[in-house]
DNA sequence: ATACACCCTGTACTATACTACAGAGTCAAG
DNA sequence: CTTGACTCTGTAGTATAGTACAGGGTGTAT
């Protein structure tokens, strides 16, 4: 039994705001929802689901945007098997490589940690060396 | 031998708008750099890698302030050993929820994939579930 | 010695993602 | 049957993180 629920209690919820929640409407992350005879609206449980999903990618980078991509994975009428693997794919490659810098960042504090514990105060950033990436850059000019 | 950059030069290597750096120095997060007689900044190339870590590191849904409290990560006159570490777990404690989050997703996309492979259109979103986080809310009437 | 690409400061504009009203209607309790 | 908490639409304001000039100086190649 989905219970229903005002717009006033599932934003408790998810702990966002109210007009968070119009919003994400209005930016097609949720679903607009039936309404009762006054206009108020009614949303079963998944809604909270939803929004928790949303803040949670927003914690990890994702833009709205890329967010409604997410969601939007599925297959139906108008989306093949093939295109929505492609896709999904697709992000699983970002995911994964938004892993690596984590782990990446997670080595760096680590490293200063351990350094910490013998004692031997620090002068430089274990950051900076933590992410050996694209260092070669093509030069046009001397 | 560190070489010395200008500024533009800085931002082409980092990828990043001119503005951007001096939006930075501004903010704190690169350090003021030494000027020439007539005022032009000179980088060493450690400024490439800050400038790279902070891109990288907003990609994962930090904020600047954070990212400057990452990079002010070290131990010096003001902050002994003990506050550093103790500040650095608790990154490491953020880092390590955010790969949690991550994963979870990259499961979701994994099924996505695979339900697909199986031929079995889906209907609903498989993110939704993939994040069994605090479910208990307290509910403070009815 | 002048053209062109570069740099300076300062201020103003932009995009994204909210957040806050105003003004009006709704609903449940006493 | 009214009061207080809630909801509605619509519009405007805010925070964060840039981005874009204007107006002026610099550096060097021809």
């Amino acid at each position: 039994m989905p219970s229903l629920l005002t717009i006033g209690r599932i934003a408790k919820l998810a702990e966002v705001n109210i007009e968070t929640v119009r919003y994400y409407e209005r930016r097609g992350l949720l679903p607009a929802p039936p309404r009762t005879v006054s206009s108020y609206r009614l949303y079963g449980d998944q809604s909270v689901a939803r929004l928790r999903f949303i803040k949670q990618a927003q914690a990890l980078g994702f833009t709205l945007e890329e967010i409604g991509e997410l969601l939007a994975l599925r297959v139906d009428a108008e989306t093949s098997c093939d295109v929505v693997r492609q896709r999904a794919e697709r992000k699983m490659a970002d995911v994964a490589e938004k892993i690596r810098s984590l782990q990446a960042i997670q080595g760096a504090l680590a490293e200063l940690i351990a350094a910490c514990a013998l004692g031997g105060p620090e002068g430089e950033c274990p950051f900076l060396a933590s992410l050996e990436k694209q260092p070669i850059v093509k030069e046009t000019e001397q």
